[in-house]
DNA sequence: GAAACCATGTAACACGTTACATGATTTG
DNA sequence: CAAATCATGTAACGTGTTACATGGTTTC
């Protein structure tokens, strides 16, 4: 039930089309929840059928750019969604799943798997800590937007488990 | 495509019956990859229409236990798999994107559902820890079962980060 | 023999992924 | 006007979730 809340989120952050979003998807909300520009036109022609969004622009159909906006049921729904109490996923990860299938099959050939995962989640690391160096610099005041930093030292934190989780399985190799 | 060799490793490690494979997804391999025993029942008897697995028992239908094992072909399937290059995903997690919406509505009311969070991974922390304690002693020499306790480590280790996060984060609030 | 539990399954739906289709606008 | 790009969409399928259905075995 994330997608409808993401999209609302967004689009309150700022009106935009189908396309807009999904850009957004790719980069800043979609460090934490990505989806694809079908998902996201599917999402949204339902939200504009439960009266959550509106929709300005030519209107008709294929080529003609729509701008979604968020009215105001759709901001209270969204403030539903945030109150509610949601337990947290366990963790799902496939490189940990063929860890364990190389265990029992007694395969050990994973080494340049685990040093390209090390690679890309280098590069991610690099890519939060620019954002971080440019929309969190030490001498702005925290206030208004501590949420969102907490947010990005998440998304750092992490990348730097996987990091150092991955160095230290490759110097067991 | 990860549920089909998780249901293959854990075949391997033991053959099983459906509700004995569930019970073990609510366990030691749904630790990293979790499913119900309606998904389990759906993929084994895909499995077999493959060829990858084989039934023995009374087989008929409903309320008769079945027993699963792995054949030749899966254990090749799950080899190649294994090999198989495959990028991480990036982070999915309903909560950052909460905190996100809850910074562009300007709520601050999640210091309770943060705490309740805390309280979760606080206690899914032990139970690694205990886990540990009990299948890898300091004594015993790590060469065959290596894979096992990297995989282990990483679950412990997340646990350890979101503690630390929501420690930091419930700081601030 | 009723209740509890073991065991396997169906159905419907929500969500995510991949491939493809179509129209409008800009640029060389 | 051809190509590239912007923009919206359909279709099919795989996976995950929720609710429900059915039969067999043990235990009181």
């Amino acid at each position: 039930m994330s997608l409808p809340h993401a999209i609302l989120t967004a689009l309150l952050e700022k009106p935009s089309s189908g396309l807009e979003l999904t850009r957004r998807f790719d980069r800043s909300i979609g460090f934490f929840w990505s989806a694809t520009h079908q998902q996201i036109y599917r999402e949204l022609g339902r939200l504009e059928g439960e009266g959550l969004v509106r929709a300005s622009g030519p209107g008709a159909g294929r080529g003609q750019r729509k701008e979604y906006e968020v009215l105001p049921a759709g901001r209270e729904r969204l403030r539903e969604w945030v109150g509610q109490a949601q337990d947290p996923k366990p963790i799902r990860d496939p490189l940990l799943l063929r860890l364990r299938a190389a265990a029992v099959l007694g395969v050990d050939g994973l080494g340049e798997e685990l040093a390209r995962h090390r690679e890309l989640h280098r590069a991610q690391l690099a890519e939060y800590l620019e954002i971080e160096r440019r929309d969190f610099p030490p001498e702005r005041a925290e206030t208004e937007n501590r949420l969102q930093h907490m947010v990005l030292q998440a998304g750092i934190q992490l990348e730097s488990f996987w990091l150092a989780w991955l160095d230290q399985a490759l110097e067991q190799d």
